[in-house]
DNA sequence: AGTTTAGGTCTCTTTTAGAAACAAAAGGTT
DNA sequence: AACCTTTTGTTTCTAAAAGAGACCTAAACT
C-alpha cells in the first residue's frame, strides 16, 4: 500500500521545520535584538538573559544557515565576530515582533491562569 | 551588592517563559487547528503530523494551564475528550497565524539557503 | 470469552540543553 | 622571559526532555 501523506500534511511538515527554529525562545530574542542593528557575539550574550555560549553559537549558526543572519569574522586577536540580519531576516522581524509583543503584553494573564490552574489542581 | 537585573532584562525573562510555550512547534500547529473549532484528542493527533500521544498530552496540558484551551471530559467508555480555544486562546491566533503563514510562504527560501550553506561548508 | 476503542500513563532509550573547563594567540604587565 | 587578559568559540560531562512502544480501563460488540 502506498503512503497516504496528503498534500496539506506535507506542507505542514515542511512549515514545522521552519517554525522549529524561528519559534525557538532564543531565536525570538536574538532576532529582535539584531533588528536594532549589528551586534557582536558578546553583546548578544550580555543582552539575552540566561543564554549559554554554546546555545548562542548553535542558535546563531542555525540562523546563518537558514539565511536570516550574516556572520562576519575579523581576523584580530582576540577575535571579533559581528552578526547582522540579512534582508530576508528583516522580513521575519514583523511577525516575530508581533508574537514577542503579544507575549510581553499578555504575560500577566498567563501567570494568573497558571496560578489558578495549579490551585485547582491542588484542591483536587 | 544588590542584584543588577535591569527592568528590560526582567521583562525579557518573563516574556521568554510565555514564548517558550507559544513558539513551540507543536503548539503553533495545535492552536491553528483549534482555531477552526473544537476537536477531540484523536482528531488532533491525526492532523498534527508526527506528534506522539505523550507530547500531545503534554502540550495540551500546558496550553490548558496557561489558559489558552479548555479540556472537556465526557464520562463515557471509551472516553471522549474535547479541546477548544478559550477567548484568550483566540486572541493568540492572530500573531500565531501570522508566523505560521510566514513560515509556509518562505519555506522554499529557507531550504534554498540551507542547501547553499551546506554546499559552501562542504567546499571549505 | 475475546476484541475493539479513546485517551491516557509508564518505562526505557535517544536527543538535546546546559554548565564548566579548555583552546588560541596577540598585546600588555611584572 | 613568563604570565595574564581578552573574545569567540569547542569539548566534555551531566541533567532534562523528547520519542517509541507497552500497558491500562471498562463498556459495547462478536
Amino acid at each position: 500500500m502506498k503512503q497516504t501523506v496528503s498534500a496539506p500534511t506535507h506542507t505542514c511538515r515542511k512549515a514545522n521545520d521552519v517554525i522549529a527554529l524561528i519559534g525557538d525562545k532564543w531565536t525570538v530574542h536574538i532576532v529582535m535584538l539584531l533588528a536594532s542593528g549589528t551586534q557582536r557575539f558578546s553583546d548578544i550574550q550580555r543582552q539575552v538573559d540566561g543564554i549559554s555560549r554554546k546555545m548562542l553559537t548553535v542558535t546563531l549558526r542555525g540562523l546563518e544557515r537558514d539565511g536570516y543572519v550574516t556572520r562576519t569574522v575579523y581576523a584580530t586577536v582576540p577575535p571579533r565576530v559581528d552578526y547582522a540580519l540579512t534582508p530576508f531576516g528583516c522580513e521575519l522581524v514583523g511577525p516575530l515582533r508581533a508574537l514577542g509583543d503579544w507575549a510581553i503584553a499578555n504575560q500577566p494573564r498567563v501567570i494568573a491562569a497558571r496560578v489558578a490552574y495549579d490551585r485547582r489542581d491542588l484542591a483536587a
